[in-house]
Formats: C-alpha cells, structure tokens, sequence
DNA sequence: TTCATTTCTGAAACCATTGCAAATATAAAA
DNA sequence: TTTTATATTTGCAATGGTTTCAGAAATGAA
C-alpha cells in the first residue's frame, strides 16, 4: 500500500493535476494488482467517490497510459484492462476463468528477438494464454 | 505459394468443409503475410468470388483461429488482425506508419519466463511496438 | 428425388469506447 | 475577496468493429 501522498506526488511529477478523481483511479489501480477493466474500476469508486462517471474513468485511464503511469493489456481481445504495475512481467490469462496473471520475466528476454536493428522498441508486451493451475486441477 | 490442392487438404484435415469462400480466404491469409483484417480480406476478395459476405469472412476467420489454423493478432487495440502464419515469432507494431512486421524469436523463449509450473501454455504472443527503421530514418 | 444438415447472407443488435457540450471545480489575477 | 480564465468532470448520444439472427441457398446422405 502506497501511501496518498506519494502517488499524489507521481501524478504531479508526471504533469498531471491531482483531482480527487484521478487520484482515486490512480490509488485503485496502484493498489490492486487484479487487472481492471475500466468499468470495474468504475464500479469500485463510483460509491466511495459519491458521483463519477465512465467517461471519467476511461478518459483518466488512458492520460495515466499516455503519461506512462499505467500498462494497458489487450490480452484479452475483447475488452482492455488495466495494470499499474509497469516493470517489466509478463501476463497469463486463463481461457477458462479468464483471469489473467502476473508472471517474472528475465529482464534481457528481447535477446531472444532477432532482426532488432535499427528498431527502436518503446514498448513490450508477452501474452501466455491457456488453462491455469487451479482450472487444470478441476478438470 | 500454396497449391489449392494442399490448402483443401489442410482444411478438411481440421475438420472443415472447404466451400469456395473458406478457400478463397483461407489461401488469402496463407500467401498474404500482411497480417489483414477482415475488412482487409473482404475487400481484397469480394471482387474475385463475385458475391461475399463481411459476414462470412468473419465466421471462416473465427473458424480458423478456434481450429489452430490461422492466428488472431490484438497488438493493435483498436482492431484485430489476422496472421495465416502459426509458426513462433514475435510481432512489431509501428507507432508512426502502424505496419506490423513479423520478428524471428528463438523457440524456447519461454525459458525467460519463470514461475510456469503447473500452467498449461496453449499459445504466447510478443508483442513489441516503437518505431520501425524507415520511420526513424525520415525523422 | 427427398430430406436433413451445413453454410451463406444482409440486416439488425450489441457493447466497449469515444465525442460533445454543458456544468463544475480549480488556479491565477485583480 | 471577487473576478476571470483554464482545467476537469459529467451525462448522454454517437461511433464502429464485431456478433447474432432468421431465412435462403447449397451440400451431402439415403
């Protein structure tokens, strides 16, 4: 757990205004490592926030993405979510709970891509997908 | 290029009946590497096959994709595009001109990846986006 | 041929996301 | 403090890629 004052101090570092909104959007997911989509994030804080809106959120989202504050996963085709933690990790999503996992990674894994030069590379993103521990032991 | 023969065969061979349109597509994404979309694959066959549906193009490809065939690239958030190309290797979005380009990737990548035990890993995507060479140069 | 099954089609529905313009809040200036 | 300008939030409507639907056409089996 962070503590308000220092994520207070990372929004303004980052050139961005810390409204009572984007500071609650930026707390929930500095704080939970579950992957939100916008409308979960949405959902969380509409009651402790007393009036919010979706648009609010998704705009707030993608300024934290812009701004390099947030990761945003498109593991799953369907919908975007959201990370706050941004080293460097990979994701599993399970197809049958669909949950989606952080995963370590060797920090030098672009070694393992050829043909890199003259590329500049900004950003980078590995996608394991299939069944996890939990829904394999069910079965 | 792929005879027809062998794509038919390759169909069948997965359980699907080759109509004319499944063909058509499914030899489309196989000598095409440049990774459409189903837009892309309608607009480029509808001519050829006289009458076709966005429709149909849509169903075969998702036909496809769930039949291991053909792979489903999300590396653009904003749309998905095909790959008839299943073998291993990572993909490079441009963030100027927005190509894709296909990267050679050492197949036991996924020996960077640690804390998989118990997974069951049905399929991995790399993604990496940033800037490509040509784009660089001209700036 | 006849029947059952599969496939194809266009139109309509779906839904996450975005655009817009008004309302509100915040900061700076007077 | 009051005024003014700017930044932010809000709700609703619109967007657009994708999926669903029911009927039509094609295919295969008997």
């Amino acid at each position: 757990m962070i503590a308000r004052s220092e994520l207070k101090r990372e929004l303004i570092n980052a050139g961005i205004r810390p409204s009572v909104q984007r500071l609650a959007i930026y707390e929930y997911v500095k704080s939970h490592h579950t992957h939100p989509t916008a409308d979960v994030v949405y959902d969380a804080l509409r009651d402790e926030l007393g009036s919010l809106s979706l648009t609010t959120v998704y705009n707030t989202l993608k300024l934290f993405v812009d701004a390099g504050l947030v990761q945003l996963l498109t593991i799953d085709d369907t919908f975007r979510c959201f990370d706050g933690d941004t080293s460097c990790h990979a994701h599993f999503r399970c197809d049958s709970c669909g949950k989606i996992v952080d995963l370590k990674i060797k920090s030098d894994f672009l070694s393992m891509v050829s043909g890199l030069e003259g590329f500049e590379i900004k950003e980078a993103q590995l996608y394991l997908k299939g069944i996890c521990p939990i829904c394999k032991r069910k079965n």
